[in-house]
DNA sequence: GGATATATGATAATGATTCTCAAGATAGGA
DNA sequence: TCCTATCTTGAGAATCATTATCATATATCC
């Protein structure tokens, strides 16, 4: 079972591509995010740590980190994309609350399945699914 | 069972809004498009009707037929948001082909009612979810 | 028809993301 | 360790979808 680090690194190396020491920086506040992080808010960690790197370095890394499997780009209503890690973390559907903001997540087995039956049905041969429920959680329905 | 331009003139006239030519040329061109266009598409066809009408016209209306319920905004992975009718339409979910771009409806009650299932478990309180299923639809699995 | 509020078209502005390009850094030899 | 080819970077320009601005036009209600 080998760290994101690891695979980072083979998928740099596989692809003649450089370890930078931004890229680093970036990898590292990414797997310290918790959640869905923005691409803005990571620009924002990342500054803390080392204030020379740029937004665009930011997005291209998170670029990388999608293309590598690291990382998935996800998108809740609003125009930006949010990131989340994918090591260590089994594929899961989303609860947005939409009065606080709040993403819960959650999986199903039930709901793989019934996807699946779809599909079957359908003659349609899935890769993946989006899946997102909007209303209020727990907390908000007081 | 009103139609949609009984809808939209009602929704109208409680909001003291106008009911202008530019506005019908639109309403009327969303309705006669198939599935699911996009602001720049239906502003293609409106065009050829009324060259007059601007870009920003097709925006603010289809945003009014988002707000009175006569369409629906989606994004399917793209930068741009596609819209569809919702008269006449039950709810439904979507087959996204990821190689020639297709989009399919589909609507399956044991996806709600697992959907509810997940939802009673968990304490939230679900108003809308949005649902897309990604692969290769039948002809393209050749 | 006239007054008044709302709409319109053209274009500027916005916000997220990507591109450009000159200058800098890495990897892999010699 | 040094060299060099190649990849990266930061800054800002560019892009793309969408929204805002504003002066002019138009629908609605009397």
């Amino acid at each position: 079972m080998q760290s994101a680090f690891d695979t980072f690194r083979d998928y740099i190396a596989r692809n003649k591509l450089k370890l930078t020491r931004q890229r680093e920086v970036i990898l590292r506040s990414f797997l310290e995010a918790e959640g869905h992080v923005s691409a803005e808010e990571l620009y924002q960690t990342v500054s803390a740590e080392d204030p020379s790197i740029g937004l665009a370095t930011v997005y291209r890394t998170l670029n990388l980190l999608v293309e590598c499997g690291l990382a998935q780009r996800r998108q809740f209503g609003e125009v930006r994309h949010r990131y989340e890690h994918v090591l260590e973390h089994e594929h899961h559907d989303h609860l947005v609350c939409t009065r606080c903001g709040a993403i819960a997540e959650f999986y199903s087995p039930e709901v793989e399945r019934v996807l699946n039956e779809v599909c079957r049905e359908r003659r349609f041969r899935i890769f993946s699914h989006r899946l997102e429920l909007y209303g209020l959680c727990t907390a908000c329905q007081g």
